[in-house]
DNA sequence: GTAATTGCAAATTCTTTGCACGGTC
DNA sequence: GACCGTGCAAAGAATTTGCAATTAC
């Protein structure tokens, strides 16, 4: 676990970026790191802060979501449930992860592994488009799904 | 160009469902289909409904559409910019086209072909997660715009 | 010290809902 | 004549903004 060092390594990005490391986007971040395998709301992110720091406001939360995310030290994502969600870019990671989201129970898996590497080649070469980065959801049935169904059949 | 025999296959769709063609459904489709390039939001199509038929109410356009989005004869869309986009989906495709966002003028383009076959298939295999459709965004520089940085650069 | 940052409340933006009216089979 | 669909206006949800007070550096 490295979240000394990665809160260390983004309090540097903040001030070359000339920005300040408050105690609310301490605490935001803290969050962030807390809960990386969820895919949190802004208002999410917000109730988490406020446990620790009563204090906190939601523009806050807002305003410092904004620069993280400028910063590319989070990604704003969103499944289609009309609300923007945040999720933590990984340490050095090129290209931002997958998701698969299932249509049944709504989980959100991640895939960490680079699958387009081919596939973006196709679209630099055929489509003339130079490829910086990609968002890439697929929505299916996760596992659990799928054998909660296939028992279902069977009884 | 089929825009006849479209709207006509919609109508039976929205029938088989048991919802009406009303003169603001198939003016909204038509609005659709005379745009398919486009990636409208409900208001764009809500002005360009209006054109031809002034009486037309945006919260009509709205329901319009959610019928639509659920008989999967449109996909609704978000390109990080906060709101719902609407693109219609391809006769007889079974998956949903890719984009390709341009960073710099934020132009969108549409990839037809599905270059996520294999992809796919490693998903099911590794993952078990069973895929029915996705997503797919790539984020970069269009030809324009890199032809454009390129004589700027000569000049 | 001072420019950046904050919390709060008000404002905006996008979307949905309630309801009386109109059209259709 | 029951029912679906509509327009309008009001409500709602998510996010942004203005501003005076506060804080980090």
């Amino acid at each position: 676990m490295n979240a000394m060092s990665a809160m260390k390594k983004t309090k540097q990005q903040l001030h070359e970026s000339g920005f300040k490391l408050t105690p609310q986007r301490e605490a935001t971040l803290l969050v962030l790191l807390e809960n990386e395998k969820e895919h949190l709301s802004a208002e999410e992110i917000f109730f988490l802060v406020k446990k620790k720091s009563p204090e906190i406001g939601l523009a806050t939360v807002y305003r410092t979501l904004e620069i993280l995310t400028e910063l590319k030290i989070i990604d704003k994502v969103s499944f289609n449930d009309g609300l923007a969600r945040y999720d933590l870019r990984k340490e050095g990671a090129k290209h931002f992860h997958h998701h698969l989201l299932c249509l049944n129970c709504g989980t959100i898996e991640e895939v960490e592994e680079d699958l387009l590497v081919e596939v973006e080649q196709v679209v630099e070469e055929r489509y003339h488009f130079l490829v910086k980065d990609h968002r890439l959801t697929f929505h299916g049935i996760c596992q659990e799904c799928a054998e909660k169904e296939k028992r279902n059949k069977t009884v």
